[in-house]
DNA sequence: CCCTAAAGGGAACTCCAGTCCCGATAAGGG
DNA sequence: CCCTTATCGGGACTGGAGTTCCCTTTAGGG
């Protein structure tokens, strides 16, 4: 009656966690070179030196391998820029994304991992897990300038970190706008002049927890 | 020699329109239903109800059907608002976006065609062009406003446009987050906070047209 | 250091997406 | 209205993704 774990949960350590990692690092590595469409399990098993039963056994679809890699992104977070002056910490923010977005693999490896959130719902949820993370490192330098009265009470710092990126992302996923400096400065500036005429009221209820 | 054109350019009429207006309508109802990772040519073929070997040889992949697919929304785009006044235009097109987005047929075309446009170069290039008919619709708007001195001159229409969808896509792809009336309203208010204080010079060259 | 069973791996099997071949239909010019 | 040939469509074929069976290795508790 017990519904067994996943395959891996009960001994996760030795040649279980070396699998994981060969698997993840190879499917990283299909994901930045050729996109979510190319992400074969019986590939990743020969890449990653692995029996194709444990692929299909441990992950079983595209989907669930993106996640787990998510997952694990999302556990080596950096952490985040401390200036003292929001207007830099904000421009390091969209300058960090924007050199992620466009760095050879990163970028495309990004890329990827969004076009699995937007065919598996497993990835979906990771995905907004792994963005929830982010935004709530960065969220910090938001909180800090308020109290240094830089910007209004009342400003929502999750919003004023998500503002930064949105213009970026949708330039990468939508309009296929160039990435560079200027696209950054000019995404932490809007954001920031937005921040300061109080355009960022914080949510009605209570702001979404970190981990749901 | 001469490459042939692609199959169904040289008898676009009759028969060749209806099956190709068959194909769009089934793709549509497969993406929006079960995504681009479960659009397969041979089902869109049966639901047709047109040969599976048409699907292959007009089409090919799964891409390249989706690509034509947004050709022919962008095809039939909807004109804009004139309300006489940029936050009211603006708040318009946050929440036409915001309605396209959860609309329960619509939003997850649009979540499939984006993941098609991550999967397929054929298909990213259809939704840049998709994405630019629409913002080039809407920037008239932000050059009316800047006419009747509400923005700054110098402000980039473009980005303004850009600067409103942008947030809500983010809530869409990368957070999570719901999208609602309210959402709509901060991101309009925030693009024009921003638009305001002179936060979206002109590119340094010229801007990219419409159609590349 | 042992033992149990969790996890991995090899190999055969199934099934269907994608291809190929060729005859049937009909678009569109003259 | 006819003719050429672009386009469509049925059916057979094939390679490989995904599954299953079962044996081998080894994690982790004692």
């Amino acid at each position: 009656m017990a519904a067994d774990p996943q395959p891996g949960a009960v001994r996760p350590g030795g040649r279980t966690a070396r699998v994981r990692e060969a698997v993840l690092r190879a499917a990283g590595d299909v994901l930045a070179e050729r996109g979510f469409g190319a992400l074969d399990l019986g590939e990743i098993a020969r890449l990653a030196g692995v029996g194709r039963t444990t692929l299909y056994r441990r992950w079983g679809t595209p989907g669930a391998l993106a996640a787990d890699l998510l997952q694990d992104m999302a556990d080596s977070s950096l952490p985040r820029s401390r200036n003292g002056d929001v207007e830099r910490d904000l421009r390091d923010n969209a300058r960090l994304v924007v050199r992620t977005l466009t760095h050879p693999r990163q970028g495309r490896l990004f890329k990827a991992l969004i076009a699995a959130a937007l065919c598996d719902e497993q990835a979906a949820r990771a995905l907004h897990r792994f963005y929830a993370v982010r935004i709530a490192e960065w969220a910090g330098c938001v909180t800090d300038a308020i109290e240094r009265g830089e910007l209004p009470p009342g400003t929502d710092p999750h919003r004023v970190i998500a503002a930064v990126s949105a213009p970026l992302y949708y330039a990468l996923l939508n309009t296929g706008d160039p990435l560079d400096d200027a696209a950054a400065d000019r995404a932490a500036a809007a954001a920031l002049a937005a921040a300061r005429a109080g355009a960022f009221p914080p949510a009605d209820r209570a702001a979404p927890a970190v981990t749901p």
